[in-house]
DNA sequence: TACCGGTACTTAGCAAGACCGAATACTGAA
DNA sequence: TTCAGTATTCGGTCTTGCTAAGTACCGGTA
């Protein structure tokens, strides 16, 4: 994919992850991988990171520390309570916006044109 | 509506707003007005000016000066063909990613967990 | 005349989030 | 010893929406 999909990313990634975790808990690199297997081939891997640690930050997912026998240990994150009403909110969020879309992608073809702007055809 | 709403409509506003010039050619404050009518009632008018700035320069639309009753000239913006091809990829980008995003709206309950990360519970 | 509100566009600076690239750290196999 | 796979961190860049202020043009009113 291309660059319009690293901008809508941006305020929709987030909510992906956190259902994600909403489902189980995870880490990292679990969830890049379980992306790249849903389609988001190109998601790189240092972007959730980023994100992870600033979910974190907020209080959305509580973090523990797991030794991994293949590795250096993994922290893995799980939605909490704060993490899922931020989620409903993020699913109403996007509920308006994706119904705004969906009628525009509808609407490709003019009716008849009857909005209220005035009609001023000068020139 | 929140930074959730901002942050979302990174990368949607633009095709939000192509798809409105693809029905009709339309100025900067009509656009703004409209999209207010339909719900986005916190959307900046910079934001609108900046965004036609950008699609302009990238030329994705056409441009024509049109002189108002009631103020300064108007900016009418038409999409042309290339922006055409541009808002095409855009649904294509937004199909994509919300099929798999309504798809994890759906997958809210956890099924029983068949996914094939090994499975170390140490510690 | 002088002012105000509505119309219409511009601009500078800021914040947020995704990207790239590199570094770090631990394990087991060639 | 080196390499590949696992797992996380960090610094700097780019794009994009927001804030806030300013410019410009018009009509109505005091």
């Amino acid at each position: 994919m291309g660059k319009q999909t690293t901008e809508m990313l941006k305020g929709t990634l987030e909510g992906i992850v956190l259902a994600i975790l909403a489902r189980q808990p995870a880490y990292g690199y679990e969830i890049t991988a379980r992306l790249r297997d849903q389609g988001f081939s190109d998601i790189a891997e240092g972007t959730i990171y980023a994100l992870l640690v600033r979910i974190e930050q907020r209080g959305l997912v509580d973090v523990e520390k797991v030794p991994s026998e293949k590795g250096p240990p993994r922290k893995v994150y799980a939605l909490n309570a704060t993490g899922g009403e931020y989620l409903d909110e993020f699913w109403r969020t996007w509920s308006f916006l994706a119904e705004r879309i969906e009628q525009l992608h509808r609407d490709i073809r003019p009716t008849h044109d009857t909005h209220d702007t005035d009609e001023a055809e000068g020139a």
